[in-house]
RNA sequence: GGAGAGAUGGCUGAGUGGUCGAUAGCGCCUGACUUGAAAUCAGGUAAACCCGAAAGGGUUUCGUGGGUUCGAAUCCCACUCUCUCCGCCA
């Protein structure tokens, strides 16, 4: 999990990382029951050590000897039992805690408290209003939707309940045109893409650190019985993401050097329960529970040179695609206060969206270091023979329809069509507008 | 969903209560022979963690988790995955 060694020789890099990164968790509290644990693992090695020694001399014991050694170990079995059930119950405690402990963010990272403090590193394209418009009669893309009968929010209400929707007829297409522009854009750049189970294990949630602490911000099918470990139903989450089920994917590997850097992108149907946004974002595409994304992943060796330029690169992926679709966007470094536990540095793209007058989040791609392949596990051989843990990165490259708002906004037209972007036309049939009717 | 078979080291595959981290073969490494290679022969060859400057020592690991036992790869229970047959199905 998370480099023991280091953590015990600078405890106060990572208290400031905590703090930094706003989390509750105290280093020394960890250190505590680290150092606890540690004395209990001595004792009952030391135990186990007699136990297999004895053990291995019974077979050759005879008469009152043999008596006496089962005695003994009688005796020794019992109180070993007693030291392996304390062990037990800290190591569990030992674990949970260790999950908490975060990255710790690179000396760039603006240290803020949540979003706001997000500070703008470059602007693309210009905010405007829509390309096509002259008059100041800008629909959203709701109004825009409802009245190409591209997007029906009422209806998804129904079916499924708040912050779901039906996309119908161009809007099937748009999205679907998006979605494989994105796939391609990857594909000619050497990326090999994914279509990943959409749902994962309690591993893959954790190995990707959703788990612990995002446990309410993913839809649970079946139970996980405290403990024991046995499984009510199905034990399986909706992954938000596919790079819950991508970044798994060498879970417990050891890779060749070789092969690195791996270009991984993933394609799926991402599910969020949103809990705790009530009232945020309530109207439109914006926060749904229910969206398609195509996700860069990236395994490289433990390098910071190497993971900084393929950060560059990923980011540099989605800049492309969205300069392509025409569309105005910024991006920002994340401060610590908005960065999850594991990542090291990270950068939203924010695309302008009209409706919103301001720009919204699109994209956000973050590098984790070694963060994450300690706790799914995937290793490489370098190149003198030692095994180390690969670093790993991701960001969006395309999520739908967050961007369906800015594109129907943009190319909105006078008389309520919508132009589709040139690029997008190849796979639309050279479709060259959405009209009404 | 029903019936059955299986899961052991890089691979194949032995092992049904004790000196078994585990026979054997393949592969791989080292050495000998050879001008070189092949073949042959000899030796070596798992990982993680802990103690140690090192040499070395210790613990854990035979799909996973429980249990029985002084002692479990081996016995019992649950689960996961793979394969075969039947049923159902986009």
């Amino acid at each position: 999990m998370i480099d023991l060694n280091d953590l015990r020789t600078r405890p106060e890099a990572y208290e400031e990382a905590a703090k930094k990164k706003r989390s509750h968790l105290k280093i020394a509290d960890f250190l505590k029951l680290d150092t606890e644990r540690r004395e209990i693992v001595k004792l009952v090695e030391e135990m186990r050590g007699k136990k297999n020694t004895t053990s291995k001399q019974m077979p050759s014991l005879k008469g009152k000897e043999k008596e006496e050694a089962l005695k003994d170990m009688k005796e020794l079995s019992d109180r070993m039992k007693s030291e392996e059930d304390r062990l037990k119950e800290i190591d569990e405690k030992w674990a949970m805690m260790q999950l908490r402990i975060p990255g710790i963010p690179l000396a760039q990272v603006p240290v803020g408290k949540d979003d706001s403090e997000n500070v703008e590193i470059r602007k693309v394209g210009t905010p405007s209003s829509p390309l096509g418009m002259t008059s100041g009669n800008i629909k959203d893309h709701v109004t825009l939707g409802e009245e190409l009968d591209i997007i029906d929010f009422p209806r998804g209400a129904k079916v499924a309940g708040s912050r779901f929707y039906f996309l119908k007829g161009d809007g099937v297409s748009l999205e679907l045109a998006v979605l494989q522009f994105t796939l391609d854009h990857l594909i000619k750049k050497g990326f090999t893409a994914f279509a990943p189970p959409l749902l994962a294990n309690w591993d893959a949630m954790m190995g990707t650190s959703y788990f612990p602490g995002g446990e309410e911000q993913a839809y649970a099918v079946g139970v996980r019985k405290e403990k024991t470990g046995a499984v009510e139903a199905d034990d399986l989450y909706l992954i938000g993401t596919s790079e819950v089920a991508v970044a798994s994917y060498h879970g417990g590997e050891t890779l060749k050097f070789a092969d690195l850097p791996m270009r991984y992108c993933g394609i799926s149907n991402c599910f969020r329960r949103e809990a705790g946004t009530y009232g945020k974002d309530t109207r439109g595409l914006y926060r749904v529970h229910q969206f398609q994304k195509v996700e860069q992943v990236i395994l490289c060796e433990a390098d910071a040179d190497m993971s900084m330029k393929l950060h560059k690169e990923i980011l540099g992926n989605a800049e492309e695609v969205l300069q392509a679709l025409k569309l105005p966007y910024r991006v920002v470094d994340v401060c610590t206060g908005d960065m999850g536990l594991g990542q090291v540095y990270k950068n939203d793209i924010e695309t302008w969206m009209p409706s919103r007058n301001g720009y919204g989040e699109t994209h956000s791609c973050s590098s984790f270091y070694d963060f994450q392949a300690r706790r799914l596990g995937i290793k490489y051989e370098a190149a003198d023979g030692t095994k180390k843990f690969v670093y790993t990165l991701n960001n969006t490259c395309i999520a739908s329809p967050r961007i369906l708002i800015p594109i129907l906004e943009m190319y909105q037209n006078e008389d309520g069509s919508v132009t589709i972007p040139e690029v997008l036309r190849p796979y639309m049939g050279d479709q060259k507008k959405i009209v009404k009717g």
